[in-house]
DNA sequence: TCTATTTTGTGAACATTTCATAAAAAATAT
DNA sequence: ATATTTTTTATGAAATGTTCACAAAATAGA
């Protein structure tokens, strides 16, 4: 899944300029002409970067990131500000605000787009099921918290979430996690089904008789 | 404990006029000369910034930045060119290489300072550890004073910190440690984790059995 | 519907792998 | 030469992985 971006910006050229190309990067891209309407739709976009023109009519830059700070939620939202006022003072403003970045135009759409993507590359991937693997750390995040597992149980379970809601069969599993060659009994996998549903609750893993397992979606 | 900034430029001023007032944002500033001199400090100064100057005598900043990107261990620095070079290709290149932001000069220390406490702000805070890293002298410091580590056990203390919180695979440390091609006997790094631990204390240090160790967030 | 058959769930026992630890030997440094 | 550091080895402890026996549930066949 993508990163979201929120383009803020009162002219319609911009926007869809902008847009087209961060797209083009990969991003899901939102937009808004002003910061009033911004601030409507960050709530349940919930991007991980906002794109800010400063000079806006209503509510111009500042205002809307001042806000937008002011929402706990938001507070990990990158912002990155575009602005034609190269004064010092009113970069030192914009950090002042609470902004994360400050962009002077014009810029290449080439540049902006490098910049965008430095600034993505050091965001966490993006997690949507309420179960998600931490390779690095080695276990499973949840809304209650973190899980540590054991080998067999995380492979299993990384199998599972790598497509999250395909049905593995028994024998796809065996093969991806003992290999082709290891023999187990059959009643081996069902054991570790059951003590990573002890763990992660029963609901999270479905059985399809016959066939094998899925995680939920 | 400051987050660490390693300062690259060939002119003493800069270094000195820069340093100063980072200093004076409350980081724990490092300078080098060159290239050459800042590939050769990092290591033990681990600096969560780099501020690269473009232009520079026997290594320039992109090569300079590539050489550090080629380091695992690094792979969290954030890298920040300063650089008099407008050119768009430039800047390009440096994104490129794996900068994270392009400063263009002249650049008034102010905004500079804005910048990098706006970078600085998205890391991770260092003062949560429970133990602190003197790098320049190799020693642990503690309340009850410092503990000097032996040359592995730094290093490997070194490696997990590097990233606290993921699991080092036994073979990731290995190779790290060791070299790929020293081989040396499966319960090695076991007993240099047991002398770490005695020195630190046994929670420092979490083993995840058939995978590797990692530090305590 | 009722029963037979297959498939999965489950806990406990068992087997295996991995790790912690001390002690001692080997290698290095001072 | 002596102290320090690093590696090896042996052993017990603990975590992990597997098997098994049987229960429960789903499916198929009459």
């Amino acid at each position: 899944m993508a990163h979201r971006i929120l383009i803020v910006d009162d002219e319609d050229d911009i926007r869809e300029f902008i847009g087209y190309n961060l797209r083009h990067e990969g991003y899901d891209v939102y937009t808004a002409e002003n910061g009033a309407e911004a601030l409507e739709i960050i709530g349940s976009v919930r991007p991980h970067l906002v794109l800010l023109d400063m000079m806006m009519p209503i509510m111009d830059g500042r205002q809307t990131c001042e806000k937008i700070r002011q929402i706990p939620e938001l507070k990990d939202t990158m912002i990155v500000f575009l602005s034609a006022v190269q004064e010092e003072q009113c970069q030192l403003d914009s950090y002042q605000a609470g902004a994360d970045d400050y962009i002077t135009k014009p810029v290449s759409m080439r540049v902006l787009c490098s910049r965008v993507n430095a600034i993505m590359k050091r965001l966490k991937p993006v997690e949507n099921l309420p179960l998600n693997i931490d390779f690095d750390r080695r276990v499973v995040t949840t809304p209650q918290g973190d899980i540590p597992l054991p080998r067999k149980e995380f492979e299993i379970l990384q199998l599972l979430l790598s497509e999250p809601g395909k049905v593995f069969t028994r024998e796809e599993i065996f093969t991806q996690i003992w290999g082709g060659d290891v023999v187990v009994g059959d009643r081996t996998l069902d054991v570790h089904i059951r003590r990573l549903r002890r763990k992660l609750g029963d609901e999270a893993i479905v059985t399809h008789k016959g066939i094998g397992f899925k995680i939920l979606l």
